[in-house]
DNA sequence: CCCATAATAGTAATGATTCCTATTTTCAAG
DNA sequence: CTTGAAAATAGGAATCATTACTATTATGGG
């Protein structure tokens, strides 16, 4: 049962660290390759889990049906842009309320919740913004 | 683009408004069965997601990694046991303010949020309650 | 009643993730 | 420093939910 740290589960922790941006297993897999050309993407898979259950990462679940990690283990929140696809931590106080909430009239007891946010980045909100202006000159040309 | 309404989705779409527990495509396809039985599962899919997508019904993601479907569109939240995974209706107020505290300090433009909770229902709790106390009986009759 | 087209059944394909197994690596004890 | 049992790996097969494909059928406006 003892935990033997291979080579190849520093080297993905290592490169979790290095990222805020919640890669994928498979993205995980593509960088790590360049420093460990023949690890297998079955490896990543496992070792991503396994440090997620031991506590050492977060896995996270959008709604793009993939799984993203972070090394950031502590309580935080996200925000997934609907266009771009970019997550981004949130920095905003901890939601602990909402569970009192919830838990009025409610005869379980509830442990924890899950929440994220989804809208479009500052990125791209200005781009959108910029679209729209362009469009507005275009159709002013045409008279 | 004029939607034809077949009988299959009419059927697939009464079944889930007698259901209160959020089934999956499969669960649907297995009860609808009864009804119609040479349904093919592909049809419960695609039936499920358009509905889903012209907003008849919402399409629900939890951390269980399969699609749940309710046939309620009225914003609420949900409750996931973590023991047995049942699917429950929470009675509470909408938690909107969180969206503003999510914005406040962000660049982007929040648009709406996915919150569930999670921990054990009624049923499960009681039953751990049990459990322990009927150990400490036999703990207790072994001196 | 007709017919353009939406929808279906059945099946193949996809994509993320997990499982399997022979081989290699790790690490504690001698 | 060896050694050996347990843990971990690489590579590939298997799984599971979901989507795509295609020949056929059902729908509904004119």
């Amino acid at each position: 049962m003892a935990l033997k740290y291979s080579r190849q589960r520093q080297v993905i922790k290592d490169f979790l660290m290095t990222r805020k941006d919640h890669p994928t297993a498979d993205t995980v897999y593509m960088n790590v390759r360049n420093e460990y050309p023949n690890i297998s993407l079955g490896t990543v898979y496992r070792n991503l889990s396994l440090l997620a259950d031991i506590g050492e990462i977060q896995r996270l679940r959008f709604d793009d049906g993939v799984d993203h990690f972070d090394a950031d283990t502590s309580a935080h929140y996200h925000f997934v842009c609907t266009q771009c696809g970019q997550i981004i931590d949130l920095k905003m106080d901890n939601l602990d309320h909402i569970m009192d909430m919830a838990g009025t009239g409610f005869d379980g007891e509830i442990q924890g919740h899950v929440t994220y946010f989804h809208g479009l980045c500052g990125k791209c909100k200005k781009d959108n913004l910029q679209s729209k202006l362009s469009l507005r000159d275009s159709l002013r040309e045409l008279g």
